[in-house]
DNA sequence: CGCAATAGTATTGTGTCCAACTTATTTTTT
DNA sequence: AAAAAATAAGTTGGACACAATACTATTGCG
């Protein structure tokens, strides 16, 4: 046994982080060879399916949906905006609000890209079952690291949790 | 039912990318916080991993450990020299290799380090066996994805039948 | 020697987080 | 109601990471 270092917590093969971390960063390169047919990265993508399943919205949303930062939407919606994608208009009612919307071009886009989620379901060689599994496991994942935990009956394990990591 | 549009592939909760992209950045996030205090970034982490496990590697060897190209490590490793974390020295036999290696702050890192796997495991409210299968299918995606895919011993496909993941 | 292959670096474009800043709105205070 | 403070939405810039490309230097082969 322990042909690799199981016993090892340290040891690369066992840490769940690395999984996640190269399996992340395999995915989105499948993506970018499929995407870089449409003129579109992987984050620019996301913005486009939330933007084609909710139409018009503000900056703030889109961030809330994709959770990410608006320093890290502003750059990308003007890139897509220059590509002639999404339309970004100041709100008169709040001139604070910045909506963001898509434009012809960018709906003829979502035709082409409705094939998207087969042809990857398919490359990916998991079962039906699997997927699911592998997006309810990774939800809870994202939930309990996130601090979005919900505790949902059980005894807290520990109040060493606390919200300030910079702090000490 | 279909309280959401579950019908709709387009969806961006039906999207295994997306419940990937958010895990592996959540849990990024999570990791940022208990590496701060080591001065460590994420990948940084890994690399320190790959050489505590496996001692000094040229630069080409710790790229294939960690799926990353040199253009990406050369930079990263060049701030970590910086930080007096590793050592890179040009080696005598072959001057195009780069020796990657720890130092003994590099070393003494490795006694901080060796808990954050039991802190981050708590922190995920998975069980172990969910663990456990959330790093299989993770494997079993990328490999899917980079035509890594199969078997390491079944019937040879035969030379020059692998495009590699730079494609043709 | 000439030439191809290899290892690494430099550069550019994009993305991600963070913090500082601007502008606009809301709330509080006077 | 006017001024001041607090809050909110985006933008900008810095630091880091990642990929893709071009480039340099070394090695190996004929």
């Amino acid at each position: 046994m322990a042909d690799t270092d199981e016993g090892d917590p340290l040891a690369l093969d066992n840490q769940l982080c690395f999984a996640l971390y190269t399996a992340s960063r395999a995915l989105t390169g499948f993506y970018r060879e499929i995407l870089t047919d449409l003129g579109l990265t992987y984050p620019q993508y996301l913005v486009m399916l939330v933007l084609w399943e909710r139409g018009t919205l503000p900056v703030k949303e889109l961030g809330l949906s994709l959770s990410l930062d608006t320093g890290t939407l502003s750059p990308l919606l003007r890139r897509m905006e220059g590509a002639g994608l999404v339309t970004r208009t100041r709100g008169p009612e709040d001139e604070r609000i910045v909506h963001v919307g898509v434009t012809e071009e960018g709906e003829r886009l979502r035709e082409r890209a409705e094939e998207i989620p087969h042809r990857v379901l398919c490359a990916t060689d998991l079962p039906p079952e699997g997927v699911k599994d592998l997006r309810v496991l990774l939800d809870r994942l994202t939930r309990s690291v996130t601090g979005t935990e919900r505790e949902p009956n059980h005894t807290d394990p520990g109040p060493g949790t606390r919200p300030g990591p910079k702090g000490g």
